[in-house]
RNA sequence: GGCCCCAUCGUCUAGUGGUCUAGGACGCCGGCCUCUCACGCCGGUAACACGGGUUCGAACCCCGUUGGGGUCACCA
């Protein structure tokens, strides 16, 4: 029923970085939420600084997010012909001209604009010059020259801007390339945008835009123009921040959901709400919750709320993500039913799937090395007879559940005297080489008794040469 | 500097004139639970930038100040 398409347009010149995820992931869920259509737009006008490998970079880091769509990818480099469409458009009708002023002397009058009044701008020399086309000429835009456009935002409300304050900017460069304000207005209106949500460092571009729809006689899309993300010291975000590409927090471990949870909930809030599955982001994100300032990247939070999904996920759809990290400890994992149970007793202590995968180790490999610390305290000889006893206990058993386990601790405990604290703590570091880990109970019962018994005997074989 | 935007705990935020001695989350600090580490649970710390109005009544409306951010390209 709706007809909503919002787009998303990148330029590649480099990784996806967390605040351009962030307005991505905005237009994304609006679209889906309105049952409309998103659109990804490369805009990679800018040859020199545009790479293919930023646009793969692009690419692989929405499909990790899970974002995808509707049409495109559409290259701004391979629609040249349509702005030039374009630009005669607005020289026929009177509203665009040549120009043949240089850089220099452009930079000239705003030096002079600067250092009168503040006002940096072109000021109109060859408007009624009636020049053609020629070499070293560019195409401007003929702008009102009094009046004010208005911007009827969607999050920030309506901004008036006089157009005494704007000038006759550059269309078409004098190399014949068309410049980016006006490239995305065409782009815009021939692609069926009518909802454009984006950062609001592109506020003042905006009235320069309006006019063009005009100009064109085009109707004007809905603008939405969400707060940008600040770092910890509230300047702009940057490298010197820490992680900052999506592609970073994919490697340490971070699940896209906790991350689209995470960005989401920067900038646009639900009442209290803060964790929000990707389903319920898509029923309930709306353009009139957006705030209204800029917020700061906190990676405390980001990281607690990681932990809050790895926990809430079941474990057998935590298995692909956390299969790449296993795999690059050399774990294969192949047996996924074993998975599941391993990473049912990690998920409560892991906060990212890296430290799962290290977490799990243990479960994969037979050569238990020992932590120094944890060896000189726990596998002492004076735990090497309740160690043997224990491995007399386990040899008994036939069935290797909780309840049985218990019982044969139990046993152990009632013959020694011991607390259960004084022997779980050994059989913890014989089992895993740690002083942390799952519930003993919960480990010696994945494990089985073979493992198990053969990590207990290696302990007392240890202590014994020791001693 | 001109123009524009913004302003609630350290951070993300709820709040849309009275129910706010301002709620939630992260962080931090206590405690409980306990076989370790976590998880979980309980409690605590901490904010309406400032000054004027408007109103019977302002976190919420208006003005100013201060502070922060954005933008002023033949980059996007």
């Amino acid at each position: 029923m709706s007809n909503i398409i919002t787009r998303f347009p990148p330029s590649p010149t480099g990784y996806l970085h967390v605040g351009g995820a962030r307005t991505g992931l905005f237009n994304w869920l609006y679209a889906r939420h309105t049952g409309g259509k998103f659109v990804l737009r490369i805009e990679d006008t800018d040859v020199r600084r545009s790479t293919r490998a930023s646009v793969d970079a692009i690419f692989e880091a929405l499909e990790w997010m899970g974002i995808e769509w509707d049409d495109g990818p559409y290259f701004q480099s391979k629609r040249f012909d349509i702005y030039k469409e374009y630009v005669r458009k607005l020289l026929d009708s009177g509203r665009a001209y040549y120009c043949d002023c240089t850089p220099e002397q452009v930079e000239e009058m705003r030096k002079r604009g600067m250092a009168a009044g503040g006002k940096a701008k072109y000021d109109g020399a060859c408007r009624e010059k009636g020049l053609s086309a020629g070499e070293n000429r560019v195409v401007r835009f003929k702008a009102p020259l009094t009046g004010a456009t208005v911007l009827e935002d969607a999050v920030k409300g309506n901004i008036v801007f006089q157009n005494a304050e704007l000038d006759d900017f550059i269309l078409e460069r004098s190399d014949g390339a068309p410049t980016y304000n006006f490239v995305v207005v065409v782009d815009d209106i021939t692609m069926g945008i009518n909802t454009i949500i984006r950062g609001d460092d592109h506020v003042s571009n905006t009235p320069k835009q309006i006019q063009l729809y005009k100009a064109l006689g085009a109707d004007l899309p809905t603008f939405a123009h969400v707060p940008m993300v600040l770092g910890k010291d509230k300047a702009r975000l940057s490298k010197r921040h820490g992680a900052m590409s999506v592609t970073e927090y994919q490697k340490m471990g971070y699940l896209p959901d906790a991350l689209i949870n995470y960005l989401v909930r920067l900038g646009w809030s639900h009442g209290d709400q803060e964790f929000f599955h990707r389903n319920e982001l898509i029923e309930k994100f709306s353009l009139d919750h957006i705030g209204k300032s800029a917020g700061v990247f906190d990676p405390d939070k980001l990281l607690a709320l990681n932990a809050e999904h790895i926990q809430a996920a079941p474990a057998a759809s935590l298995i692909p993500h956390l299969t790449p990290f296993l795999k690059a400890m050399g774990i294969a994992a192949e047996d996924q039913e074993y998975l599941s149970k391993v990473i049912e007793t990690l998920k409560p202590r892991s906060k990212t799937l890296l430290e799962m995968a290290e977490a799990a180790l243990f479960y994969y490999t037979d050569e238990i090395v020992y932590e120094e610390k944890a060896a000189r305290k726990f596998l002492k000889p004076d735990v090497l007879d309740p160690l043997n006893l224990l491995v007399t206990q386990l040899e008994g058993l036939n069935d290797f559940s909780e309840k049985e386990l218990e019982g044969a601790f139990l046993r152990v405990m009632d013959t020694t005297g011991l607390k259960l604290g004084k022997i779980a703590q050994p059989v913890r570091v014989a089992l895993t080489g740690k002083t942390a880990s799952p519930g003993i109970f919960e480990i010696v019962e994945i494990l089985g008794k073979e493992r198990v018994i053969a990590r207990l005997t290696a302990a007392a074989r240890f202590i014994e040469e020791k001693s």
